[in-house]
DNA sequence: CGGCGGCTTGAAGGACGTCAAGATTAGTGG
DNA sequence: CCACTAATCTTGACGTCCTTCAAGCCGCCG
């Protein structure tokens, strides 16, 4: 048994530490703040103040919901999270695959309510920060304030390249690479990883079919791009695929 | 004079007054800021005196590029300005347009250099917020903290919208009825506006192409949703406009 | 065992893109 | 004011990528 339900610890999960009232949990989106200059012991204790641990959520459970009201953004600590919204005839679209150390919440700003839902697709941990408090803080610790900026800003780029309009090819390619990217950051193997997502989700995700998303597996596999095994996939050629989502852009 | 071209004034362009020490032009993104208290006028001032008016930029004229350092933020005070980014092929694709009293740059922040070019296709003045000084003054007065927030938390869910996947009716429809509430807000007619953008311009930022713009417009046109003559646009049937925007959401 | 959800594979159809040719408009200089 | 060119826009025919529909497979759980 590998991960999900609850018994046993899970061996190839990144789990963070619990931190102390010095240090951030180790995946905290917010440890760089602290990192740059010794920060005020007294403002890290606010900070920390402010942060609470949730947590465990199943497989399937939500951190929160469309139309719930704004009042905090939570960081993801283990597991994978899913926002996604639903359009007028039900069907699920999804934002974004969260990995612990990012950030979700932060498009409910300006609408004062969650645009979409956040749901473990892992069983996950998150950290729950109060977003009037950091907000107050943010203006005592200009490194709170810039890091949230950052975070905003982010989102807004990442959003951007999802609308572009690129094939089915480089839409999985880009999201392979992005993944691989994102899984060595956080220490784990760059060429071999774990899907936690359904083929479903990845396709919503993409904008694209099911089927579709099995097709192009399947023909990145015959050309030895990857090697794919139910959820479990090994990249064969990464500048290979790096290739085709940068230049298949559009016949 | 208004601004714009040479000759004559344009009667219907908005044009925001140029403020004074104790209040912003009309349709500045801060005005927001200074109505709710009354804000203290030492603090206005500092405001102020980060803004820099700046234009005329005629049709064409950039008022940043792809990978300018970036140091600001801008406010369009009239005009209209374009956002656009290029793919390896050399494609265009439009990120947004933007009417006065719309900020474009926020997505720089991150990558702490444009990831856009932002072009001029009106005559168009801006006003450039120094970000450093901002954010500064935004530890200062919480309001204009909020509001940078609230700007950039906007965007993301701009974003979002656009990389739905849509069909090219339901795109068209939804940015109609995009700008005419946009029109409508800056006191102006909600069913009757000339684009300033081109059908290659519209048909880059909603991912169509030009043709099938041009075949979508014919169409609602024939079904007597609008009347289109060049870029003179006039909605007929705004609720049904709505309706496909909404329900026509994929089948 | 039977049922159910996730995944794969095939065949057919549709929505939109591409290509190409006109039509309309705008811009420019005589 | 009128040619002349160059964009922009429209319209048609055709091709293609992706979706949809349908069936079969596999692993899982009651």
């Amino acid at each position: 048994m590998t991960h999900a339900t609850q018994t046993g610890p899970v061996p190839e999960a990144i789990v963070a530490d619990d931190g102390d009232e010095l240090r951030f949990c180790s995946t905290c989106v917010f440890g760089r703040v602290c990192l740059p200059q010794q920060v005020d012991k007294t403002k890290l204790h606010e900070l920390h103040c402010l942060v609470e641990h949730m947590g465990p959520f199943k497989p399937g459970a939500h951190v929160f919901r469309v139309g719930d009201r704004f009042n905090a953004i939570y960081a993801v600590r283990s597991g994978t999270i899913k926002t996604c919204f639903y359009d007028d005839t039900g069907r699920e679209q999804v934002l974004g695959f969260h990995l612990p150390g990012e950030m979700i919440g932060l498009n409910a700003i300006h609408p004062a309510r969650y645009p979409c839902d956040a749901i473990a697709i892992d069983a996950a941990y998150v950290c729950r920060f109060s977003f009037p408090a950091l907000a107050t803080l943010a203006t005592k610790m200009p490194e709170v304030q810039r890091e949230l900026f950052r975070l905003l800003s982010k989102d807004i780029g990442n959003a951007a390249l999802l609308s572009g309009d690129y094939s089915a090819d480089e839409r999985l390619a880009a999201f392979l690479m992005g993944l691989s990217a994102r899984f060595a950051e956080r220490g784990r193997s760059a060429t071999s990883f774990r899907l936690a997502m359904s083929r479903g989700d990845i396709a919503n995700y993409l904008r694209l079919a099911a089927e579709t998303v099995s097709r192009v597996l399947r023909r990145f596999q015959d050309q030895g791009l990857i090697a794919v095994e139910g959820r479990d996939v090994t990249l064969g050629q990464p500048a290979q695929l790096e290739a085709i989502a940068r230049n298949l852009l559009h016949r």
